[in-house]
DNA sequence: CTGAAAGCGCTAACAT
DNA sequence: ATGTTAGCGCTTTCAG
């Protein structure tokens, strides 16, 4: 048996290289203050043993865990995998690790998820929250003294720090874009009308609407396949059929489109086609599909960043507490390719 | 200020409850012999104080961690995340929360990775290896008395368990489709030629090409638009420009379907496309992208349980050490759509 | 049913 | 430059 079963501990490093514990820690966190033979004699042990200091240990000690908690609903999603990943970087960068825990957007899940990682100690904390109105949620982050940052959807009511999308701006500018191009008719689809970010974009698409004097036409229960292909029948099957269809997110955008082309629906000459959020294939289809594009990366980045800004300031300014409330609003942009209209000169 | 600093400790809830450290660590813990009165004055002073059992203090009384380490090249990546999502499922039905690192394929990183796995002392890992012959990796695994589980790609020369997809007869089977539809010139692009997954991939593509006779013709650096955009016009240019070409990564079957489009290239009257890896889009193109299916969510669902089973096991069989090595291999599917030439009956 | 006390692996005074 | 020692918060015998 070559594999020890149990770990190896400072205190064996200390014995088998005969000298006591405090050394063997001088050595492990830098060698100040040892001097070379005893740490060359001390490392030699380390290799031998294999010792690896226990996190655990240090964390009982009053040290930081040195693991961020992300709350997310699916890591599938790639909109929250992008996310995750340029959160992740941060955290590695700052030699912390990222601990993932996803909640299918289940307030339950969510809770539980929290819990967990306060039980973990985690240093901070990031969560998409899968309701902005949660209370239990909002009462519990509110109790915790670890720094939170939302992303993508904040709490309200709350003063956590949180990193979100112009949504509201997002939907009024992708259809003002429909409009310029002289669709009157323009329906907007979506799922999840629960959630925030997609209540804020229909306030966008409403918005714009009303305030160049058309009608407004929401669906707020196309989600696949199936639904689209419904509602979608429904809609043409009417007078005053649609010219233009904004969808509201992704998996709308994908099941419209691709529902359009089966019943050989020409966009966007006969309907055009304007999608919230960017895909991997909207600029391979035919025609490309023009969406709005959120600046996905950038949201895990900045909540990460602003993270940690909060764990270090913390520590500095003990007493001050001076509640930082900071609120960070990144804009989309628009990407016009074939699906709208444009590009047909 | 409502929000302590510093978290209550057991202790507190004892004192705070008027009675010994013992009790509480009962109630927290299913509150087996302790009388409900007793109980009941200590749940509230749990619920008084915000208590939350430290992880740390109990993995230092030797406890388990509940947290299993998930090492992979990235989160981003369709097919990672996916992997992600399904373990991350088993790991919180297993009471535990998923600790998930990435590497950007950098055997340095992933060294780092592990190294920072094994401080936090995770029960058990699950690992993508960038390299199957990464010597140091399996001699540092190989030193641990934690469980691990590859997955996707194993270790060579290794027991380490490991769940994998069988990449060979994916490719073998792509390939044959192929040369069924009388297609002779057939090329084969790739990137990373340097993964396990891609060479087992190519062997499957030569081996089928050969075994009918015919002559293979492999291009291993397609990555994106510009490379696939040159290695396209350079194979059209010649006299045997290729009837049909199979795509060994989902990155190359887009970039070429691209540049195929672009240049106005009939798929698949003028070559036909068959890609490995399935991709959310490829039923919506037109033409469909015809593909080989990996079952992605069970590669993780397969690892994640695979891990469990040999941490609970070794729990159990503890004198007897009965080295399960256990390697799983999961078939893939073939998926006709219409770029290969299926359907256009 | 309940409590006192030991000790898990580590760090940080405080000696020397 | 190095060793001694007291806990960090918890579980767990072992006695009441």
């Amino acid at each position: 048996m070559k594999t020890r079963n149990k770990h190896a501990t400072l205190n064996e490093v200390a014995r088998a290289a005969g000298v006591g514990t405090t050394t063997v820690s001088r050595v492990i966190n830098g060698g100040q203050r040892v001097d070379p033979e005893t740490m060359a004699r001390v490392q030699r042990a380390i290799e031998t043993l294999g010792y690896m200091p226990s996190q655990a240990a240090r964390i009982l000690k009053g040290d930081r865990t040195r693991a961020i908690g992300l709350v997310i609903p699916s890591i599938a999603d790639p909109f929250f995998s992008s996310c995750a990943e340029a959160a992740q970087a941060i955290v590695r960068a700052n030699d912390s690790v990222l601990i993932v825990l996803t909640t299918q957007n289940d307030p339950k899940e969510e809770l539980e998820a929290v819990n967990m990682l306060m039980r973990h100690r985690v240093d901070g904390l990031i969560i998409a929250p899968c309701n902005a109105e949660d209370d239990v949620l909002a009462r519990m982050l509110g109790r915790i003294s670890t720094p939170v940052v939302t992303l993508d959807r904040p709490i309200e009511g709350s003063k956590i720090p949180s990193v979100v999308v112009d949504n509201f701006a997002g939907a009024k500018l992708a259809t003002e874009h429909l409009i310029e191009h002289g669709y009157r008719r323009i329906a907007c689809l979506t799922g999840e009308p629960h959630l925030y970010t997609i209540q804020e974009r229909m306030r966008g698409y409403t918005g714009a609407m009303q305030s160049a004097g058309l009608k407004p036409a929401l669906s707020v229960d196309v989600e696949d396949h199936v639904s689209a292909e419904k509602c979608l029948l429904n809609l043409m099957k009417k007078a005053g059929s649609p010219q233009a269809v904004l969808t509201l997110k992704n998996i709308t955008t994908v099941a419209v489109f691709e529902t359009l082309q089966k019943h050989g629906v020409k966009v966007p000459e006969t309907v055009a086609l304007l999608g919230y959020d960017d895909f991997q294939m909207a600029e391979a289809l035919r025609p490309s599909i023009s969406v709005i594009r959120q600046p996905i990366e950038e949201i895990g980045h900045a909540a990460a960043e602003l993270l940690f800004e909060r764990l270090l300031n913390q520590g500095a300014s003990k007493g001050g507490g001076s509640l930082q409330r900071r609120q960070v609003v990144l804009a989309t942009r628009l990407v016009l390719r074939n699906s709208c209209g444009c590009g047909r000169a």
